[in-house]
DNA sequence: TTCTATCCATAGATTGGCTATGGGTGGAGG
DNA sequence: CCTCCACCCATAGCCAATCTATGGATAGAA
């Protein structure tokens, strides 16, 4: 993963924070710490989604609440501690339906905004 | 209790009501009231996205105080009588952007939310 | 040693959609 | 004729979720 600090200006589709986590999670396969999801979704929507801290930290909260993921101390590659997220199984069963959900309502969308 | 013919549960990405209704308003090409937007956007959505009356009036106002629509009263197609609204060039405008600025936003949606 | 990137976290304001509720009218069917 | 339903508008109060602002701590580079 590139260096590269978080941004200041959030860009994000409101309701969507914790999908693009837990896909975030799903799709690297193994545990990951806030910061670094943070920048995994910067890079792969090549910066045009940008995860607030204030916005990140919270969501990550409910989500642990929830019981989507579990959250333990670790160290970070670069030594310092972090807390690592993975998938619980009812995150990953989570995750499928909320991206079904999200496809359809983006194509409902497309049909509303696109021209004909 | 029960009065459906518009929604029964309104199913909507939030921040993208506004955009929906100037969209609507454009394709369209002429005024509209505010019952025949949620309808519009219901049918050529296929009843996925459903907006609430109670989400719909309070948006209208709020692009009627930014500039972006213009309201006025007449006659609706079965006698009664409605608010037509209809965009003014500032809402043309807007609405411009923020379709180009959502598919932007989709489109790194959809980078990390699909399988690669 | 200072600065930047790396990491976590929370309080408070704000946005904006939802629930619940109110009212009024035209026309169709009992 | 009367009732019901589709048609229309509107607002108050709630609540979820994001943003702003701020706090702290550390490793490593400049």
């Amino acid at each position: 993963m590139t260096k590269e600090a978080l941004s200041k200006k959030a860009v994000l589709l409101p309701g969507t924070l914790e999908m693009l986590i837990l896909r975030s999670l799903e799709r690297t396969g193994e545990p990951m710490h806030g910061y670094g999801i943070a920048l995994y979704i910067k890079q792969i929507s090549k910066e045009v989604l940008l995860v607030e801290e204030g916005s990140l930290y919270p969501a990550l909260q409910r989500l642990a609440i929830k019981g989507l993921v579990k959250a333990e101390w670790s160290e970070s590659e670069t030594g310092r501690k972090a807390r690592f997220y993975k998938l619980t199984s009812a995150g990953r069963k989570q995750v499928t339906e909320e991206v079904a959900g999200f496809e359809k309502i983006l194509e409902a969308m497309l049909r509303v905004v696109q021209p004909a």
